[in-house]
DNA sequence: GAGTGGTCTAGACCACACG
DNA sequence: GTGTGGTCTAGACCACTCG
């Protein structure tokens, strides 16, 4: 009988097993009320500690099945989206904004599937971190959205975060290569590689659409 | 006198009354029995529903201090992390896998920090979908892990995933632009800039290192 | 000190999936 | 049908933190 006091502690034991192959993968584990019996706490205590466990990836949990090691975890990796500023100043820097363009224009047609077409506010604008370009901001935003709202000292990214946030969307990575706008806005090599977060809004209608782009060599990291 | 009931349908609720500013960013909201009492269920339950959104970012809980919906909220954005083959399967394409190298190498000077001086296995490999390269495999391997583990055929991506998961680690995205030995991996034209992605597993002593290369225009994508 | 969330318990019923 | 996880309840005590 092992000695265990809360359901963290139940979770650590478990995770312990699985680490150490006590419960190897593919292998189903005790179902809830032996665990239970076995650890001197409540079903309820057991099963927090589980699906804590399988919310993680570590568990596999079925009905009538019971529970599995996966014999190939799925792992969730979590990124914190946020407000840039705040980012760079998590990092210790001195965090800079400069608004370099605000105006109604047609959406491109790339972006049709996403906003559908038609014109709507373009804005563009500069993060900056110890005075050194950090992140390029260019977003289409919804002419009904921060309708009369000025971006030239509070970013969109902010205000939406305060305004429009709790909305759904779609997020995604990836790479492009710096044109002359990018250059020009982040002082880089024609050409350069620079990391992309592309992140879609919407509430019924589209709300926005925006790509960050950050400077070059910046990593975008996680613990696991 | 609202009729809800189960965790979840309290939690929609929840989340209905912030995204309809019933209860506006930076306000404090009703504490757990009062909403219990309001829904005519138990506290557990409410609480169950309030942790879950505090989770993903909606609220903010504090002991005392009551539970507020943040003015700034931190969603998370979540990305499986898995076997790439069961990726590529799960974009419709046919996997396919080739091993370009593996031998024992001195670890690169820019590793030292992850895995420390010495030598290591060094394993490259390429994996494609419908034919055409999908992410090309860059892993250092502590030597007493996989001993005698052939990858001709087998990932070591895959082979690591089913038997040293379960372990502590960091992940990185970034971008960087192919060089020649990415240029022939990837059939793609010098320079041209890619996705990347940087993992560490390390249990006491570290496990590997690698760096997947994606092909250009690659995209990693999630929900929010 | 006292209010609020965090958690535990014991029991109960339900929903799903497997045989 | 039956076993297992999913969830709810009512009550209780604890831990943190705000005033």
């Amino acid at each position: 009988m092992m000695a265990i006091t809360g359901w963290q502690a139940a979770r650590d034991e478990a995770l312990r097993r699985i680490r150490a192959r006590d419960w190897p993968p593919g292998s189903r584990i005790p179902d809830e009320a032996d665990l239970a019996a076995e650890w001197g706490v409540a079903r309820a205590t057991v099963n927090r500690a589980l699906r804590d466990l399988a919310d993680a990836g570590y568990l596999d949990r079925r009905r009538k099945g019971g529970t599995r090691v996966p014999v190939t975890p799925v792992r969730m990796a979590t990124f914190a989206i946020s407000i840039i500023r705040h980012d760079i100043e998590a990092r210790g820097q001195v965090p800079g904004y400069r608004l370099l363009s605000d105006r109604i224009a047609p959406v491109p047609e790339a972006l049709h599937a996403q906003l559908g077409a038609g014109a709507m506010r373009h804005v563009v604008a500069l993060h900056t971190a110890d005075g050194a370009p950090y992140c390029l901001e260019d977003r289409w935003l919804a002419p009904r959205i921060a309708e009369g709202i000025r971006f030239d000292t509070l970013s969109a990214n902010e205000w939406l975060v305060g305004n429009v946030s709790f909305a759904e969307g779609t997020l995604a990575f990836h790479a492009i290569a710096a044109d002359d706008a990018l250059v020009r806005a982040l002082a880089c090599a024609p050409g350069a590689a620079l990391l992309a977060l592309d992140r879609e809004t919407r509430d019924l209608a589209p709300i926005t659409w925006v790509r960050l782009v950050y400077a070059p060599g910046y990593r975008m990291e996680t613990g696991l």
